[in-house]
DNA sequence: TTACATATAATGTATATACATATATTTGTA
DNA sequence: TACAAATATATGTATATACATTATATGTAA
């Protein structure tokens, strides 16, 4: 739906803040879709995203800092996420021996058998975009890269 | 900045996963970015929104809904922004007579001094944007319309 | 070796998001 | 008129964002 109904305004000084206002609506649109769809299993976008940062290190322990550098919030405080995804026990945490500053992070199988449930029904999120083309949607992600400068 | 690097990250499932991601990264990079400009203003980039609202209501009263439905963020609580604003002394705020449970609000020479103040800085923001042409910009937004179907 | 800068996490505080629930008022209808 | 339903807003609670500060560990230069 067009952006000028979505938020009912009817026009906008340019279409450069067109578009500020579109990212930063479209971005709003989708985290609603997904806290709905990780609220039924007791997570939060954000604890999801940690979740499969972890399981992209392949059982290698890593640092709350190297989760905060591939977080898509850089401003976000992985060490209180963290908190949270251990309470829960999805994940394993211990100090690492050879730098006791860091800490030695980890999912664990419950973690993991958590990211297989939920994987498929954010895959049918991602479906929704399906109303672009493959080319479509290559071409806007590459702008948005060019955005970014 | 190619988002792969932006978050260390290889690779993507589909094209379709890499623009939600994108458009998620795009957005809390403007955010961070608006949040900064604001600071000094004493003001978040949520009660700026607000403010901008009653702005373009040109001095008719509106009530807390109707400023609910023009936000980006339709979950946000824009009760308790008021609240905010309102403390912050940029707005008016009393019983509709009409109707006792709505709320007519509006904003005051202190608010409207304030988005002039702050504007010139945020326009320089959207000009970040410089690099894509116009024609890029609108096509980027196009396709984001397109996407939310 | 100490002295000091830097690195890594954790913690504190204000605000916002997400969503449930409460309260007051108005409206529709039996 | 009486009362249920709908509407408008406020409030409560958990989590996250934004950013400053603190605590501890490590690296390095004198």
């Amino acid at each position: 739906m067009r952006l000028e109904e979505e938020i009912k305004q009817k026009s906008f000084s340019s279409v450069y803040h067109r578009l500020t206002v579109n990212i930063l609506f479209t971005a709003s649109w989708l985290n609603t879709q997904s806290s709905r769809i990780l609220k039924p299993f007791g997570i939060t976008p954000q604890q999801f995203n940690v979740l499969r940062i972890l399981r992209g290190q392949n059982q290698k322990p890593v640092s709350v800092s190297l989760i905060q550098e591939r977080m898509l919030d850089k401003n976000s405080n992985a060490s209180r996420l963290i908190d949270k995804l251990f309470e829960k026990k999805y994940i394993e945490r211990k100090t690492c021996p050879e730098d006791r500053r860091q800490m030695d992070i980890i999912i664990n199988q419950k973690g993991l058998d958590l990211l297989a449930e939920i994987e498929p029904q954010i895959q049918q999120m991602d479906n929704i975009f399906k109303s672009l083309s493959v080319d479509e949607a290559k071409l806007v992600g590459d702008l948005l890269d060019k955005l970014r400068g």
